[in-house]
DNA sequence: GAATGCCCTGCAACTGCATTGCACTTTAGC
DNA sequence: GCTAAAGTGCAATGCAGTTGCAGGGCATTC
């Protein structure tokens, strides 16, 4: 099953929720994808996105992610129109000038619009 | 009953949540607070922030918002020790450079870290 | 002053998503 | 083949958000 999801994400462009996951494996258990996703979540396999759609979604991580790590500072896409999340790795976060006494720690950047496919 | 949330609502130097506001004000009814703050929302007193602790919190907004459109571009803190949530109105957004094709609407910007109050 | 209507409030119920417990099945190690 | 561990499926739960509906306060109108 896990090599299964596996490949689905791999064919994927945008980020997927679990309800996707769901949709398209019919036939598998809403929990059997649900511990896939957070077990490769743990083993640095993909990261998870909050992109404020009610449902977090999970992409492939880039080389580079270990289970105790991971480093997905890069900013995230919410097309309002398909509701696809894409990760944007070439947009890196900038540095924000923080109050004093204020120290940073992760940073979480969803910019919505259209997406390239879905402009008019 | 929305008179004595706004007031609350003044006293507060970080962002509240329904259950916030639910503990303060235990005898009044949960709906009856949630569409105070939808209210308020919708009429341009407040804006909600998804700091992606689960629970949407709501603070004033800053002067010139309206019932059609809020600016609250602003950055927003996540304290992850007090769980305290910050609108960081001088940290502006800066711009994010996108892929081709790709066009921006809002932004959603939350850095996390430990707020002034609570660094050691 | 009674009737009408609007706005606010409270109760109940429902949804969607995330999460956990437990039993069963499959797989891997010996 | 036997055994322990890992994976899967079913059930149930928790939590935040949301909606429908009915009752109550209040002001305007006749
Ligand atoms: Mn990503
Ligand atoms: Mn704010
Ligand atoms: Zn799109
Ligand atoms: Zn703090």
């Amino acid at each position: 099953m896990r090599l299964l999801v596996l490949d689905y994400l791999l064919k994927q462009s945008a980020a997927v929720s679990l309800s996707d996951l769901e949709t398209y494996f019919h036939r598998a258990d809403r929990i059997t994808l649900y511990r896939s996703l957070k077990t490769f979540e743990e083993k640095g396999l993909v990261h998870s996105i909050d992109d404020g759609s009610g449902a977090v979604k999970y992409a492939l991580c880039p080389d580079g992610c270990s289970p105790q790590e991971h480093h997905d500072l890069h900013v995230h896409f919410f097309c309002t129109r398909c509701r696809e999340t894409f990760c944007l790795p070439k947009s890196r976060i900038p540095d924000i000038a923080l109050p004093e006494g204020f120290s940073a720690g992760e940073v979480n950047l969803v910019m919505k619009g259209t997406c390239n496919t879905c402009r008019g």
